[in-house]
DNA sequence: GCCGTTTTCGGCCCGACTGTTTTCAGTCG
């Protein structure tokens, strides 16, 4: 009997397919088979349910992309760990060609070229052999490759992963004022991945409408920021600014602004999926426009300038760029039926903010009127408890004292409202860090966890389930733990989770921490499909960090999320009840 | 390998830039 292998769930069943993609890939196999073992990856990544489940049911195939050979796959994986498949090509392919795809500008065949002729397999070995001038001499390689795989494996080196999206909107911002500044461009928009809001950025997109892109181009290739020039073509450049991060800029003529602006916003799936649609009706779909299948020559589209026009030639609806990512938006705007996404306009106030009587820089009052200038009814101040010391966490008598000092600043600072919170911690034990009368003094609480990460995954669900079931406890904060490219969510069973929430009617938390972001939106998708009423949430720790909201307000539309399943879109005397005896 | 107003086999999105090339393959997004 085949033993059942836990350690596999969605995510590394996903990792396998993608390096079976990567090694067909190698072996020259059809490359359209390696573009479907990434699309079932993808598409896995997606799912909103464990796959151990699916197959349990036999219904695997429903997966979009995998058909009996992948499906065949995923079960060996499930259950003895390993695919025959993979076995098949990690004893074909040489180990250490899937580490020179790693390189940028790398790709199959070179890596072939490399490999079969000096037979290097590491990055240091592929270094050295740059370094040494032995990669010149091979065939479809000269001196500038060469330079190149030297420069790409420096910046290789300075990088670490992806960057956080809080970071890239800032080198985004300052590069499109610096060709305001330079240049005035009509058109000017940040798209790609940064539009999209996704937690993390691969590299910065920039569009520019302009009837000559010459002058754009020099004036993005000379700012002061780079560092240096990867591309510099008519249309196209890129750039290496700080801590190597590229930004893309494409220039296109005005006529096709709104085309282009949907060809660089849409994931690659999403794009696919509209082209594919286009040609089914005989059109093609590229930057410049929506044609008629061999009129794309003569620059008469049916539509162009902006993307309403052109997604209503589709026969469809506008879609909010934050889901176009290929995850059921396009079927959902041909049939009329987006749901109208919660915005950051919606939101009333927060219910996640700390203050300098724990671990927050500034005052009780900075912090509410911080809030009340963004236009909010009502603030949480939610400072930690007493056991999380390094945070100088509230005892009772400070307790008392915060609350007097929260009730004199509500005076001053009425209709506009202060709630006495706090951000309780969840023990290990599964306790919480006060006991019942304590935290019945308060008007808010969310519950968290900060200690102890590693436990087991069923020891951890119980302690946050337990914490759930308390009818002091409003929401939990930053459910899942995670600090995107530093630390991996603890092991929790978040659909045990989610259940739960259902069940107690415990709000979970979108937390705008850009380095949080958790839930993360593709978690957010599948508390809305389960019924969760979610609350958006900045976890402030300074008045400037009350603009965070509209991380956890992006992530959350990311998610589907509408108004109505958002706590924090409620108005202050609507919450007051639904925060009692949990609504 | 998957899929179907192109329906069980033949096609699978599209274009820009680079480098090594005299017309294109490789890589990327």
């Amino acid at each position: 009997m085949p033993r059942t292998s836990l350690a596999y769930g969605n995510e590394e069943v996903a990792a396998v397919l993608e390096e079976i993609a990567d090694l067909s890939d190698l072996k020259g196999e059809n490359p359209f088979r390696a573009v479907t073992f990434r699309a079932a990856a993808r598409a896995i990544r997606d799912l909103r349910e464990p796959l151990r489940v699916l197959m349990e049911q036999k219904r695997l195939d429903e997966i979009p992309k995998v058909g009996p050979a992948i499906a065949e796959a995923i079960e060996q994986l499930l259950t003895t760990g390993t695919s025959t498949r993979h076995q098949q090509l990690t004893k074909e392919v040489p180990a250490g060609l899937l580490t020179l795809l790693s390189v940028p500008g790398v790709g199959p065949a070179t890596a072939r070229v490399i490999y079969d002729n000096l037979k290097i397999t590491t990055i240091d070995d592929l270094e050295e052999a740059a370094k040494a001038g032995r990669l010149r001499s091979l065939p479809k390689i000269q001196a500038k490759t060469e330079e190149n795989i030297l420069r790409s494996i420096a910046s290789l080196r300075q990088r670490t992963g992806r960057s956080l999206l809080i970071d890239a909107r800032a080198a985004a911002n300052e590069i499109v004022a610096y060709l305001r500044e330079k240049r005035d461009p009509k058109l000017i928009s940040v798209t790609g991945s940064v539009r999209r809001w996704r937690e993390t950025i691969g590299d910065v997109d920039v569009l520019v409408a302009a009837a000559a892109a010459g002058p754009i181009m020099k004036a993005f290739c000379e700012a002061p920021s780079v560092e240096r020039v990867l591309a510099r073509g008519e249309t196209k450049s890129s750039i290496l600014v700080a801590r190597g991060l590229q930004i893309d800029l494409r220039v296109v003529p005005p006529a096709s602004w709104g085309a282009a602006l949907m060809y660089f916003t849409g994931s690659k799936e999403h794009n696919v999926r509209l082209r594919g649609l286009a040609l089914k009706r005989k059109l093609l779909l590229n930057e410049y426009g929506l044609f008629r299948v061999g009129e794309e020559k003569t620059g008469n589209p049916i539509a162009s300038r902006t993307e309403e026009e052109v997604f209503a030639a589709l026969g469809m609806d506008w879609i909010p760029p934050e889901l176009r990512e290929d995850r059921g938006e396009v079927d959902a705007a041909l049939a009329h039926g987006l749901p109208r996404l919660v915005a950051l306009s919606d939101i009333r106030g927060d219910l996640h903010a700390h203050t300098s009587w724990t671990d927050g820089r500034d005052t009780v009052a900075a912090m509410a009127e911080r809030a009340r200038a963004k236009g909010y009814e009502y603030l949480a101040l939610t400072d930690h408890s007493v056991g999380l010391g390094m945070t100088h966490g509230l005892n009772a008598e400070r307790i008392r004292e915060r609350t007097k000092e929260i009730a004199a600043v509500n005076e001053k600072m009425e209709p506009f409202r202060i709630l006495v919170g706090t951000e309780v911690e969840i023990r290990s034990s599964g306790k919480l860090d006060y006991d019942d009368k304590t935290l019945a003094s308060f008007e808010v609480v969310t519950a968290s966890v900060h200690s102890a990460f590693s436990q087991e995954r069923e020891v951890m669900t119980k302690r946050i389930v337990g914490a759930m079931g308390h009818a002091r406890v409003n929401a939990i904060s930053h459910p899942t733990g995670r600090l995107l490219e530093r630390r991996d969510p603890y092991e929790v069973d978040l659909e045990a989770v989610i259940a739960a929430a259902v069940r107690t009617k415990t709000r979970l938390e979108v937390n705008g921490g850009p380095e949080r972001l958790d839930l993360s939106d593709v978690a957010v998708r599948r508390a809305i499909d389960a019924g969760v009423m979610l609350v958006c949430n900045s976890d402030a720790h300074a008045v400037e960090e009350l603009d965070q909201m509209e991380y956890a307000v992006a992530t959350a539309r990311r998610g589907w999320a509408t108004k109505a399943r958002v706590q924090n879109t409620m108005p202050l005397t609507e919450l007051l009840r639904h925060l009692e005896g949990k609504g």
